[in-house]
DNA sequence: GCGGCTTCAGTGACTTCGTCACACAATCGC
DNA sequence: GCGATTGTGTGACGAAGTCACTGAAGCCGC
């Protein structure tokens, strides 16, 4: 596997294509690893070949949340910026499967930017989308119950059932406090619809929205 | 003023200046139109030359919330966004400030990310930018207290006294309720901070951060 | 000026969420 | 096993959002 198997460089001409491969090395992150941490220098753009990493930020309180995840054939769009601003990261960035991943370097960034019409799309688009995301985290914090939130969180992911996940963990996925998760997800289990044990939960049934899941 | 006049255009060569002078035009804009809203498609990308669009979105509760402002020299990063993923607004953009932009339209916008350094350079810086803000309010949502982040909006604010302003748009800078506003707006009052009166907000002395402002 | 309408602001009662301070259970390392 | 660590459950309370009002301030037509 080469670092120009990334999706980014689809229809980039073989020169351009054998560049990348020269310029940038491939890495493989096992779970659990920091990529980076707030205040980090950027030192390339780290593009997603497979595998899955977690981005959240730290409050000065001390609160975490996650803010959203590089996955398949995705870009890490802060680094460009930190990059560019010439400032550290603000947030921090966790592999969270295994992963492998390239790292650009920026001249090279550059140079794609001009030369490759589908390359700077890529780009682009993947700034919109990450833009989109935020956005829409900033509307389910500000304005979204947590009930609410949880039971969505806990429908999305019933699939994986049993989840192997800690009242903390998904607290930071919710942007909120461990208690709160703990007593919403008691009652949910009141009402029968998932089972609880330690670092685990088994979904029974999917949780209703909006009602109090009786 | 000619849309070229934009700092993003800075260092382009006088080809390329032409060309964006030829295909985009000025717009007035006064204040309390609405630019677009959600749903809308996009057409070009609005750079602001002077002046202030405020981005806000709404939720489904039909709250509202201020994401960010387009001020002097800045960029509609949204805009991109949009136009790449072929989708429609999320968010709404009404000016605050009597303003002049210009849009550009999309052939143009790739072929000057192609062929100026300067320009992509700004674009992308941009973008960096806004992920940022957006980063930032995020956690003052989702973890900031209320009274405080009242407070810093007031102080900051503070050399515009008397703020011409109601509680209800307070609100919806803070993404909050307007009774959470008035509430803490009365407690500021008790404490000799500010004034209060329809509409208007004196402000006296600066608010403490932190404490219960007595 | 004087009603009537609309917009703003103030407030009490109640719910939800976050904070603090614990108790206690499960798991790990040795 | 046994202590240390990590994860969970809960009560009490404060902060913030919701609901349902009241009444005051400005606006408009006449």
């Amino acid at each position: 596997m080469h670092p120009s198997d990334h999706p980014a460089f689809d229809g980039l001409e073989p020169e351009l294509r054998a560049r990348v491969d020269a310029d940038s090395r491939m890495l493989d992150l096992p779970a659990g690893e920091t990529v980076f941490r707030p205040g980090d220098p950027c030192r390339g753009l780290p593009l997603v070949l497979e595998g899955s990493i977690r981005v959240q930020m730290t409050g000065c309180s001390g609160h975490e949340i996650v803010l959203y995840r590089i996955g398949d054939a995705d870009v890490c769009t802060l680094s460009i910026g930190c990059l560019m601003a010439n400032r550290g990261y603000r947030a921090e960035a966790i592999v969270e499967m295994p992963t492998r991943a390239t790292a650009l370097p920026w001249p090279l960034f550059d140079e794609l930017m001009a030369g490759s019409a589908s390359f700077r799309r890529r780009i682009i688009s993947a700034y919109g989308e990450r833009l989109d995301t935020l956005m829409m985290l900033v509307e389910e914090v500000a304005f979204g119950r947590m009930d609410t939130r949880l039971a969505e969180w806990l429908n999305a992911h019933a699939q994986d059932t049993p989840l192997r996940i800690t009242h903390h963990d998904l607290a930071v996925e919710l942007g909120t406090a461990r208690e709160v998760v703990s007593r919403l997800l008691k009652e949910f289990e009141r009402a029968g619809r998932i089972k609880l044990a330690r670092g685990r939960i088994d979904m029974l049934a999917p949780i209703p929205i909006g009602g109090s899941g009786a």
